[in-house]
DNA sequence: CGGAAACTTGAGAGCCATCAACCAGTGTGG
DNA sequence: CCACACTGGTTGATGGCTCTCAAGTTTCCG
């Protein structure tokens, strides 16, 4: 057996103070926003306004809702470590899987319009958060112009997300194209590229890409036996990135 | 057969230029922006600062792109009269339908965060738009807080749109909930709810909810034959709201 | 150790895509 | 005016991908 302990986010990382001025504000580096508003050098008392609204939440143990479909918005958050799953239930029951929100990204833009959730969400593993108010935010935001600049961005980016689920690939190309997206999520925030620990349930993952767990389990051996992954249990190791990629094409074709 | 032309919209409207003051700012009904400002009661020149930005551009004959994936953004744009339709095409050239837009929605939204169109735009019949610098439009916005909202609530609110590929739902109920959709966009544009005009073809809708055209086809006959709607060409007129809702319940439940 | 949940594996059925043919409307050129 | 091509739409027959149902296996956790 590998070890399992070592891979994807850990512990939340203590994020040790660094400067000695006494005006550290980059404690918060799993954090959208002051990993964006920092790199752009602004004034050290708009980076204390930032700052003041950041309140760190949770921890929120695996299962934990953390807000409810139709629950008043009044705050987004940055997930800092763990993974938030988003959904919403028909009458019947049926969980839609919306998506997974990783260290560093930001779940809640989709409520600003209606002033309610329009999904719920759930902590997958121990989830802590960083919470924003939003009203506090946009007020900031009207006299800093890059932090406007960046809620466009990270609002706009958001649109074009579901674009796994927009076409009519087949459940291979799906799955393979999740992995890949997964695999650049996790680098674009520092961790491995090529192995990491799948937070979500297969059924979860089935519910996403709008197959059945069968499917998912199916593939997923396929996949094994055919030497383009490597997969125990939840821990997951790309070992042929090439021809993932070549299958995900029609999907990921940017 | 019945007369087609009196439905949807028709011509562009002449909109005819601002009065002999100058402070006539209601020329632009059908903008979303211009509307959603005028309705909050600003002051006149900021009013004015907002329609020096706008732009009126067209009209673009039926499949005229407007823009091409890829290209370099700098401008929003709301539909003034005409459909716009935006998709992207895989290598294989297989054309996956993202959208239709109507009069009074806004395009390009989803191009900020990486300053390129992500997908591509055409117009679908002949299309008029206002044309929105963005990088003016965000200036703008840090002045006028109610238009920075107005911003943030669009982009909101286009997350959440593509819930309709999502789901795993049948044919039938995806066709049921496109027709609703298009039905709830046109009334809330003062256009009549029961009967509408199609503005795109078959093939478009069947690529939009990832379905064969012959399958699209099939569909309206048998919604036709079952008395749910009536249908000649591309004039549809929903006869039989209550179960078209009740098929469609898993996609809108909201 | 025992029970529940998650996951896997297999067999059969159904929805929908594919392929193919046909029809209607439109525009073109002789 | 008519033949012709062409696009968009309809209709029918067939097959395949994936869901469903069912049972077995593993893992997790009290």
């Amino acid at each position: 057996m590998r070890p399992l302990e070592p891979i994807g986010p850990g512990g939340p990382s203590p994020n040790a103070a660094s400067s000695d001025d006494g005006d550290d504000y980059t404690f918060c580096t799993t954090c959208a926003f002051s990993h964006a508003c920092l790199s752009e050098g602004y004034a050290k008392q708009d980076l204390a306004a930032l700052h003041v609204l950041v309140e760190h939440i949770g921890p929120f143990p695996p299962g934990r809702p953390i807000f409810k479909k139709g629950d008043a918005f009044n705050a987004i958050a940055a997930v800092r470590a763990g993974t938030v799953k988003t959904f919403i239930l028909d009458d019947a029951g049926n969980e839609q899987v919306l998506g997974f929100h990783l260290p560093g990204e930001v779940i809640g833009l989709d409520a600003i319009h209606s002033s309610r959730y329009p999904c719920s969400a759930v902590a997958l593993d121990t989830v802590t958060l960083c919470r924003l108010s939003f009203p506090k935010l946009s007020l900031l935001a009207a006299r800093m112009p890059g932090l406007q600049q960046q809620l466009f961005r990270l609002l706009s980016q958001d649109i074009g997300k579901s674009n796994l689920l927009a076409g009519d690939s087949s459940s291979e190309q799906r799955l393979a194209a999740f992995l890949l997206l997964l695999s650049a999520r996790y680098a674009a925030r520092g961790f491995s590229p090529s192995r990491f620990l799948l937070t979500m349930s297969r059924t979860d993952i089935a519910n996403h890409l709008r197959l059945a767990p069968e499917t998912v389990s199916r593939i997923i051996r396929r996949f094994s036996s055919e030497g383009l992954i490597d997969i125990r249990q939840r821990d997951v190791q790309l070992l042929d990135r090439e021809r993932l990629a070549a299958m995900a094409r029609p999907i990921l074709r940017d």
